[in-house]
RNA sequence: GGGCAGAUUCCCGAGUGGCCAAAGGGGACAGACUGUAAAUCUGCUGCAAAUUGCUUCGGUGGUUCGAAUCCACCUCUGCCCA
């Protein structure tokens, strides 16, 4: 099966723009392609994850990838999908956010020899001048087309500022630079991108005369058309500071059935063959297959030791309900004592079971914590130092929020 | 530059002097049912020393016994005209 086939079949593609260029370029390795990342974070996040995933796809199949920092669009912010206007942040910030994502991509792409770069382009940008862009770029681009463009649609309704309208110019000379200077050929994307990436083959063909290609893979959506990856807290981080090994297994683990399949398909590197003989997995068996996803995912972003370590505290929870060494662990001091032992609704914001004080009431009124397999009733219980063993005691929120209590 | 409309809690959105910690919906959280799923039903959703107290309705001042609500100025947003 050769490779564009493979992206189909994992219903990966969304967008092409020449189906049989780019065939022919990534299945025998001719292409240079380039993905961007905006850096309006300082960790990347599933959504990321699955560009990070194409260009590994793409790296092993001989292709050279480009990862793009979006160090100078950063400056603009895309208004692409979004109905309001993203805040601004200072150049310091995306300065710190350039160096995270640089980080984080080294593990999943290989940037060896040459064989894939990672360039920023504030390089280029940030030095333009105001008059020789509008000579040399603006005229390319008819405002009337722009406005049609489905991402500006949009917003013509809640307002559009014009340093975002010119986000898609940005992007456009992005690709444009990229052709010229490193042959980049391609442009990858999601598929909230497409128009910008469109803006960008254009420009390529009317100032050089030549071809270039886009395609967008399709974004991450759950059964109910929102996008993946996002949980209340916000969304699911690669950084395991800020979205833990543990909870990185449960986000997924905890899926819906009816997207299951499609998260093993697009986000794994399981073969197709054994993916397509869980199509008709259901019920247990469907739940199992959650926690295969669960686990490559977690061993891909985070190493297989601490897939391991995730599976089995999970196991330990949910299967056992015993206590595990790598479940989610919090620490009390000495100090925490000095005032007379910690009660039940102390204990449960400090561990971040819970919000406030208040927060934790309503939880243990209605009935929703337990400490050591016991349901706790009453919101003045206390615990003194003898509670915690030296396995540590176990507080649980609810059914699936656990926290190991320890004294250090 | 001129005219008009608007800013309310996580989001949408009601409230136009006291009965307002603020309707309704969504989301989130908890309970029941389950498979760590979905659907459904119930509860709950500012903070705290909790039949009470405190802080919130874009900002700052003012009127009033009392302001999300009235007045002035300011900031921001949308629409129309230039």
């Amino acid at each position: 099966m050769t490779l564009y086939d493979e992206l189909v079949a994992r219903g990966l593609i969304a967008q092409v723009t020449d189906e049989d260029e780019i065939k022919e370029l990534i299945n025998h390795g001719k292409a240079t392609f380039y993905i961007g990342f905006d850096p309006t974070a300082d960790s990347l996040h599933v959504g990321h994850f699955m560009a990070l995933c194409l260009m590994k796809r793409l790296q092993m199949a001989g292709n050279r990838p480009i990862a793009l920092i979006g160090g100078g669009t950063a400056m603009i912010g895309d208004p692409s999908g979004r109905t309001d206007m993203r805040q601004m942040m200072t150049p310091e910030t995306i300065q710190h956010n350039c160096d995270c994502f640089k980080k984080q991509m080294s593990r999943f792409i290989d940037f060896s020899d040459n064989q894939a770069l990672m360039v920023n382009n504030a390089d280029w940008l940030m030095d333009l001048n105001y008059i020789d862009v509008l000579r040399e770029v603006g005229s390319h681009f008819s405002v009337n087309r722009m406005l049609t463009a489905e991402c500006y649609k949009q917003r013509m309704e809640k307002g559009l500022s014009f340093l975002e309208f010119n986000y898609m110019i940005m992007q456009s000379y992005d690709f444009y630079c990229l052709f010229q200077k490193y042959g980049c050929n391609m442009q990858f994307g999601g598929d909230d991108q497409w128009s910008n990436m469109l803006g960008g083959t254009e420009l390529i063909r009317r100032k050089l005369g030549k071809d270039a290609y886009a395609m967008t893979i399709n974004l991450l959506l759950n059964s109910e058309g929102k996008k993946m990856g996002k949980t209340q807290s916000g969304a699911v981080w690669l950084d395991p500071a800020k979205t833990s090994p543990f909870d990185f297994f449960q986000y997924w683990r905890n899926v819906a059935d009816s997207d299951v399949l499609k998260c093993i398909r697009m986000l794994t590197f399981l073969p197709l063959e054994e993916i397509n003989a869980m199509a008709d997995w259901e019920g247990a068996q469907l739940n199992r297959a959650k926690e295969i996803l669960a686990y490559e995912l977690t061993k891909l972003v985070h190493g297989e030791t601490e897939a391991e370590k995730a599976k089995e505290a999970s196991h330990a929870l949910f299967a056992g309900g015993g206590i595990s060494a790598n479940m989610p662990t919090a620490e009390l001091c000495a100090a925490d004592f000095s005032d007379g032992d910690p009660d039940i609704l102390g204990l449960l914001v400090k561990t971040g079971l819970a919000q406030s004080r208040s927060d934790a009431r309503r939880a243990v009124e209605q009935g929703g914590v337990v400490v050591a397999d016991e349901k706790v009733s009453d919101i003045k219980a206390t615990y003194g130092k003898d509670c915690f063993d030296k396995d540590g005691l176990v507080l649980r929120r609810g059914k699936k929020k656990f926290v190991k209590v320890i004294i250090k």
